[in-house]
DNA sequence: TTTATTTATGGACATTTGTCCGGTAACAGC
DNA sequence: GCTGTTACCGGACAAATGTCCATAAATAAA
């Protein structure tokens, strides 16, 4: 909870407010494998990660595309399901042991219905999340499968190191084998 | 401007806030061919169009890739250039003559500050662009370019008829040359 | 340590998709 | 109605990427 606390005050949230607000998660431990987001099933939560790295994928005839990871101190939802409170396609799941802290779509709903500090901390993230799903979908247009994999390994070496590449391949969007000739030309 | 009025009333937003709310954008009129926003120049503005259709495109080896075109009764604007307020490397521009009604970035932060109507439903706004793009990234990732197609063709027919094919095979992410492929094979 | 499992590599070949055309048809301006 | 421009199609070939596979290395399990 410590971790939550840290990251709303370093988004200049007073203690009070962040008290408050860190008082509508809760933890939970997530094993190695198991699901934050399955297909087919509604996600009703959205979490902050305080330990550990999740994978997002959409499995089609049988394999797993993997469009994103992520891990310690960020955000986690199924951006579909959650806001449209409906099936998602989209599963989540973990790749290590994983701590996460919880917080309930209604009471997010009331969060930022009720909470100023909150609310203006949430649309500030929104715009962010909007810029970001932008950049990725401008790098996914504009670089090459070489230039994404270049920008990759500049921006999360640490990525390189905790996951397979066959998940990177996925992301830069190109088959294992494929990767295997980029990295080979440098 | 009644329509811009009529969009936030369709919103649940009163005659009395909407009367506020509009009174910060201003009309301008555009012609076909003019830019709203430039590769290389910082978007100061967010618009909603009265009349018209634009084009989103990025300029990549001396060629067009459009990602998007929107028209009436739509608001308009570059999400990174307007929110990071830096050079764009996206265009956009009117592939007809064309209306918009736009609001300055300034004032639309005095408006999400000061005005609680509208802040309520830039709040949602912001989620359902959230959810509209991850849909869009979903598509791309579990369709193929054959069914992508067909969606297109099922969901905006009237795109069909008033856009070069060539636009939409670069939307759909295939060259002309292989659209017409896709269109032979039904 | 030994054995099984996962991961990474690269050859050989097939498929998909792009490039570079040239030929019509449709349309816009004079 | 002519004439230049733009849009659409599809052939022929080239390049990029995928499929299938065997091998070897790395890692995890016994």
């Amino acid at each position: 909870m410590e971790q939550l606390s840290a990251y709303f005050s370093g988004k200049g949230i007073s203690a009070i407010e962040t008290a408050v607000i860190t008082a509508a998660f809760s933890f939970k431990k997530i094993a190695k494998g198991d699901y934050f987001v399955q297909e087919g099933k509604t996600s009703k939560y959205l979490a902050f990660i305080t330990k550990g790295l999740f994978q997002y994928y959409y499995a089609k005839d049988g394999k797993e595309i993997t469009t994103y990871i992520t891990g310690t101190n960020t955000f986690l939802l199924s951006i579909i399901s959650f806001y449209k409170q409906q099936p998602s396609k989209e599963n989540i799941r973990a790749l290590s042991d994983a701590g996460l802290l919880m917080i309930h779509f209604d009471d997010l709903v009331k969060l930022k219905t009720n909470n100023e500090a909150f609310r203006n901390f949430y649309i500030g993230a929104l715009e962010n999340l909007a810029v970001g799903m932008d950049e990725t979908r401008s790098n996914l247009i504009t670089l090459t499968a070489e230039e994404r994999y270049a920008v990759l390994m500049k921006n999360e070496p640490a990525l390189l190191q905790q996951v397979p590449l066959q998940y990177l391949a996925s992301i830069l969007g190109v088959t294992p084998r494929h990767l295997s000739r980029i990295r080979n030309n440098y």
